[in-house]
DNA sequence: ACGAATCTTTACGTCAACGTATAGTTTCCG
DNA sequence: CGGAAACTATACGTTGACGTAAAGATTCGT
């Protein structure tokens, strides 16, 4: 762990230990595009900053918490840079391409919510059954 | 399908078009020891009864909602067989039998849960987080 | 400065969860 | 009753998401 003055960077090790994954998913992950090392050592070990770290932590969740797979995952995140780079160019833009910006990061994020509400409801409808069963053993003690 | 006075009898078409699952998915989970038809045409046709498509549905709904192996799902499912099996045999069996019968049942069924609310919980928290960064993008338009 | 720990690239291995192909059989429908 | 559609068993293939091994290079702690 690298710390400067104005930024943290990160060796696999710590990153393998922040967030519970094996190197080798690291590796396969900038394999696959999802990730890239902000920077190398001179030696070239790989170094990680906090938006990679960030960006990592947020793929897991979508991969462990929606069940997405890593393909997409990629197209989210794709969309979702898009988006960044056109937001970046937002004020120099005309009226339309910033409404049409705007649009597509509505959708695409109202898509992603949609999946998680969807989720949480099917999730809720076999708590409700389970918990009913539940309290139906409980009562036989 | 076979509808007679007092049971209903699927063939691997009905079931595969009741829950959107291919004929492989049946004989997959056959051999695994998932599922077992309940009964053969003359022919050796498969042919499933009620009991057998919830228990599919059920299997599906915890692999698609909670992300289970179907290893994972073999064992929930032996753990709950063995206690309907010991619930069979609740009335004959002595007091401290029954005990553990309920202490069990309440075990697995309390460690589902856990895992239901800790995926909701997540979930909700993914849900906090996009849902503030829409209202930010749609203040915009 | 040197040994242990960590890292690199390359490449083959693995495992779950099916997909797909084949060849023969059974069931359904006009 | 005859052909299309569905089914059978068997078996090899595929794909995603990594695991593991090897051989050498780099970094770190004392």
């Amino acid at each position: 762990m690298i710390i400067t003055d104005d930024s943290t960077l990160f060796s696999v090790e710590d990153v393998v230990k922040k967030l519970g994954v094996t190197a080798r998913t690291l590796h396969y992950y900038e394999e696959v595009g999802l990730i890239t090392p902000s920077s190398r050592t001179s030696g070239g070990h790989r170094l990680y900053d906090k938006d990679v770290v960030d960006k990592l932590a947020y793929i897991l969740k979508i991969k462990d918490n929606l069940g997405y797979s890593l393909q997409e995952i990629r197209n989210v995140l794709q969309a979702q840079e898009t988006l960044d780079r056109l937001r970046v160019s937002y004020q120099t833009s005309s009226k339309e391409e910033r409404q049409y910006i705007v649009e597509e990061s509505i959708e695409l994020m109202t898509t992603i919510l949609g999946h998680i509400d969807d989720k949480m409801q099917r999730l809720n409808e076999m708590r409700k059954g389970l918990v009913e069963r539940l309290e139906r053993v409980k009562s036989l003690r």
